[in-house]
RNA sequence: GCGCGGUUAGCUCAGUGGUAGAGCACUACCUUGACACGGUAGGGGUCAGAGGUUCGAACCCUCUAUCGCGCACCA
């Protein structure tokens, strides 16, 4: 057996273990075994993505799952894999064509464009797996899959193809969401409001029939006059009632144009009328509908005004089109007033650009099954943890709107559509695998489905169909809230209408049965971690300075369920810490020779501090037991860091040096053999959370044959033979209050720690006397010496323990100082006493509280009171 | 506007009806036969506020304040 150096090296130990582990192929998983499965697909991390806080925070959850399952005897698959991500992976591609050649991805053409992005892929693409590596994740990497792999990508197509024959997946000319940077359309779900800040610009329309009378309208978006069709206001609006029927000029690209009512005019808003711009709105959109209204669009896709009829604005971006129309409207005296105004608008998530609404040409999905996905959250087929979530994915499947698929990018799934090249009132569509039996006739979509039209597929598509038989439904989603609409909703929609478990059952095409939603990390000052801010720390470097298994016990004691997590860095410090104090604890056990990997505890020579410690352990199972239930990981963490640390550590272990290092063998071999039998079940409690360094203890202590990682978790202590636990727990906790006293009485006496120093306990309790060594050990005492009759001199400092009156023995005792400290210490009792007697004299509290609490109160009322007639008596003798 | 979540020690957070907790930070003492990435002791909180239910409320109910998030609106 090697001996343990003082430090445990995280950069030695963890490459090791996991090359070794790979090496077994322990994260293979079997599709034949006769163990029952337990699987998890990862969310697929983009390609060219780089490892981030939140990575480690899902990735870690999932190894804990995945490797406490496999402890358990399941058979587990945790299947990881990469997302093509079509807009990110393409814009970056475009931006570093623009850098170094100057060009755009139409100079290059579709073929070499997609070729130049294979080839950064190739380059940049991946280096996540190899950073999920380091992190210890326990992936089946033989299975490891790409969104753009051939079967993956064909399963896109078919779907598509299935999907537009049942008349789900249309091509329709409406409103969508047009990004104008990325030129791209996107979907209801990546559009995200925000304040902006802005004016409410009042314009002068004068009214044909009425010369020289005006209209005055509010609008945010003066550049978009010359598309107005129409003036509107609320039928209800009696302040324009006359006006009804008669016209306004169009002050910009000046044209005669009607005066209209409609219901979705707010009166309130503004001066109550609205000018009606159908192209480049929603709600004008609708309007235009009704009234069958003109549709003039003049943006161009990369959002420049197209108008030659107002030269002045022609060619111009957006918002500089939008300062020069209030201007031209100033020199002509149509602006009343232009006033400060904040108004959310809608962002692309992507580019981080305001979203053009626009009129176009895009494929769309009417969603299947949103009922039945609405039925199996609520009815808890799948269970969502925190619960709180069903609420909000229920919302928006309850206003769920056809889904627009189709994006102006090039990188991704094409779309299997054709449309004939002779041009005719009715274009004819082709939709097929295949592209059609005479291709020079047709032309082919340019365009690509939204990622997620291929994601959505992940939780069963990455699967062989013998895998897929074996580990569908999967046992748990673990991602984060962020991604609920985009990715965890559409998936269990998927898993309804495409139907890929072994029966057509509901129960057997839910993509998983638990979905846990992650929290989201923010810097010290809750802001979201992100690249421009340049606040998120870098996974990889936290590694090199505290160890995988520190960063990931830090950050699991700190992650709390369905908030926010407030990122730092001395947490992670902690489960540095943590890995560091359990590498020593498991250092001194080898010291005392070598463990038993099947400790037997003999029930009579087990010490009461053994018998605490076993009773602890056991409590502490059942905790983690139940805080696994409910995916409360910082709770797991945090048992195990308290049972480790101090019921372990600061107790067990200290209490147990009298008889480690005593010459009576039985008690040596019992102290020892609790202690294996801890440190086995805490190692394997550890693992899923630690698992280079529970691995490298477990081998080097040889506490079993093979890998710790297809050990069973631990099961609690029987206690059979054992006698007297209730009682003997009293003791010990009797024992450790007077030790605690003992050390206060030190402290308080200013004697410093390292001085020895002598205690007299005062007790008739004779059976005390075989632990007088232990106390004596734990006050760091030269001599503790029991006396039942002992009478001290006048000024020793005491303490009312539950094993009778500590005193400490100082040659000179300062008076002064000891007066002080028992007036202060009687003050306190009696505050406490008085308020536990308040209590039982009220008669509701005796009458109705539980006897046991009653009890309790009388019990310690009794023991206060004891307490205070001793101290006063010591107090007395000061006088 | 609708919905969700938070507000507990200087900081990060536990705590689902019975004497307010942990870690860090702080103060004092200590290199004692696993560990200074350590040990011991200590200071520090009218549990956001107000009302209610209850013998008893950080905890349950109502309202308010405040922060964050989602959806809707956004002329």
């Amino acid at each position: 057996m090697a001996e343990l150096p003082k430090r445990y090296d995280p950069k030695a130990v963890e490459p090791k273990w996991y090359q070794r582990w790979l090496d077994n192929r322990d994260f293979v998983a079997n599709p034949e075994s006769s163990k029952p499965p337990f699987s998890i697909v990862m969310p697929p991390p983009n390609i060219t993505g780089m490892l981030t806080l939140g990575h480690v925070l899902n990735d870690t959850i999932q190894d804990i799952l995945a490797r406490r399952a496999r402890m358990q005897g399941f058979e587990v698959l945790w299947l990881p894999g990469m997302d093509h991500a079509g807009i990110g992976t393409q814009t970056a591609v475009e931006k570093y064509l623009r850098r170094t050649e100057n060009k755009t991805r139409h100079d290059l053409g579709r073929e070499e464009f997609l070729r130049r992005v294979l080839e950064w892929q190739d380059k940049h693409g991946g280096i996540i797996i190899e950073q999920l590596k380091r992190l210890g994740c326990s992936c089946d990497w033989s299975r490891q899959r790409y969104t753009l792999d051939d079967a993956y990508a064909a399963a896109v197509q078919r779907v598509f193809v299935e999907l537009y024959d049942k008349g789900l997946i249309y091509r329709g000319r409406r409103m969508i969401n047009w990004d104008p940077a990325a030129q791209t359309a996107v979907s209801d779900e990546e559009v995200i409001s925000k304040a902006q800040k802005g004016y409410l610009y009042f314009v002068r329309y004068e009214i044909v029939e009425e010369p020289g009378n005006f209209l005055e309208i509010a609008t945010t978006r003066p550049e978009t006059i010359m598309a107005d069709t129409a003036m509107a206001f609320h039928p209800g609006d009696k302040r324009y009632l006359n006006l009804l029927g008669k016209h306004v000029w169009r002050p910009l690209a000046r044209e005669k144009i009607p005066i209209i009512t409609d219901e979705a005019i707010d009166p309130e808003f503004g001066t109550g009328i609205l000018k009606v711009t159908p192209a480049h709105d929603t709600l004008d959109f609708e309007i235009g509908e009704r009234h069958n209204l003109a549709i003039i669009d003049l943006l161009t896709p990369a959002g420049r005004v197209n108008c030659p009829a107002v030269p002045e604005l022609h060619g111009l971006e957006r918002f500089e089109a939008r300062k020069k129309a209030a201007e031209l409207l100033q020199e002509r005296g149509l602006l009343a007033k232009a006033e400060p105004y904040e108004n959310n608008i809608g962002f692309s998530d992507r580019s981080d650009v305001p979203i053009e609404p626009r009129l176009s040409e895009q494929w769309f999905l009417r969603y299947p099954k949103t009922k039945e996905a609405l039925a199996v959250v609520r009815d808890h087929l799948i269970r969502f943890f925190p619960a709180h979530w069903e609420k909000v994915y229920a919302q928006w499947l309850e206003n769920i709107r056809d889904w627009c698929i189709s994006r102006q990018v090039w990188w991704g799934h094409r779309i299997p559509a054709w449309y004939r090249k002779e041009k005719s009132e009715t274009c004819e569509i082709y939709v097929g695998l295949e592209p059609p039996p005479d291709p020079e006739n047709w032309i082919q979509d340019e365009d690509t489905v939204d990622t997620w039209f291929s994601s959505w597929l992940w939780a069963y598509e990455i699967m062989d169909p013998q895998t897929r038989k074996k580990f569908y439904p999967t046992s748990v989603l673990v991602t984060g809230p962020d991604i609920i609409f985009f990715w965890v909703a559409r998936m269990i929609i998927a898993g309804l209408e495409f139907k890929p478990g072994k029966s057509s059952e509901i129960g057997d095409n839910i993509p998983f049965h638990h979905v846990f939603f992650t929290s989201i990390i923010r810097d010290s000052q809750g802001r979201k971690m992100s690249k421009s801010l340049g606040n998120s720390p870098d996974p990889l470097e936290l590694i090199d300075k505290y160890g995988a298994d520190g960063l990931r016990f830090g950050l699991m004691r700190i992650a709390p369920t369905g908030q926010d997590i407030r990122f730092d860095e001395r947490q992670i410090e902690e489960g540095r810490n943590f890995a560091t104090k359990l590498w020593n604890v498991a250092r001194f056990r080898q010291m005392h020779g070598p463990s038993d990997a099947a400790p037997q505890i003999d029930a009579q020579a087990l010490s009461i501090f053994g018998v605490e410690v076993l009773v602890r352990l056991n409590e502490t199972i059942d905790a983690i037991d139940s805080a696994y239930r409910e995916y409360h990981f910082n709770l797991v963490a945090q048992h195990l860091y308290s049972f480790v640390w101090s019921d372990y550590c600061d107790w067990f272990v200290e209490a147990v040096k009298t008889d480690i290092f005593s010459e009576d063998e039985t008690k040596k071999k019992s102290a020892l053999a609790a202690m294996d039998l801890v440190l086995s079940a805490t190692l394997r409690l550890l693992h899923p959370f630690m698992p280079h360094l529970t691995e490298e203890i477990w081998s080097l202590l040889a506490l079993g044959r093979g890998s710790i990682q297809f050990e069973a978790p631990p099961e609690k202590f029987a206690f059979d033979g054992v006698a007297n636990v209730v009682e003997r727990r009293q003791l010990v906790s009797a024992i450790y209050e007077t030790v605690q006293a003992g050390r206060n009485l030190r402290s308080a006496s200013k004697l410093p720690s390292n001085r020895k120093i002598r205690f007299i306990l005062r007790t008739n309790n004779k059976s005390i006397s075989e632990q007088i060594p232990t106390l004596s050990r734990l006050l760091n005492s030269e001599e503790l010496t029991l006396n039942p009759s002992y009478t001290a001199s006048p000024g020793t400092p005491v303490a009312i323990t539950p094993l009778g009156e500590l005193f400490l023995a100082v040659s000179a005792g300062d008076q002064v100082r000891e007066r002080e400290r028992l007036d202060k210490e009687i003050a306190r009792i009696d505050e406490e006493a008085r308020t536990v007697a308040a209590k039982l004299q009220n008669s509701a509290f005796v009458e109705r509280a539980p006897a046991a609490v009653v009890e309790e109160h009388r019990r310690r009322l009794n023991d206060l009171n004891a307490q205070l007639t001793k101290l006063k008596q010591a107090r007395e003798a000061l006088n």
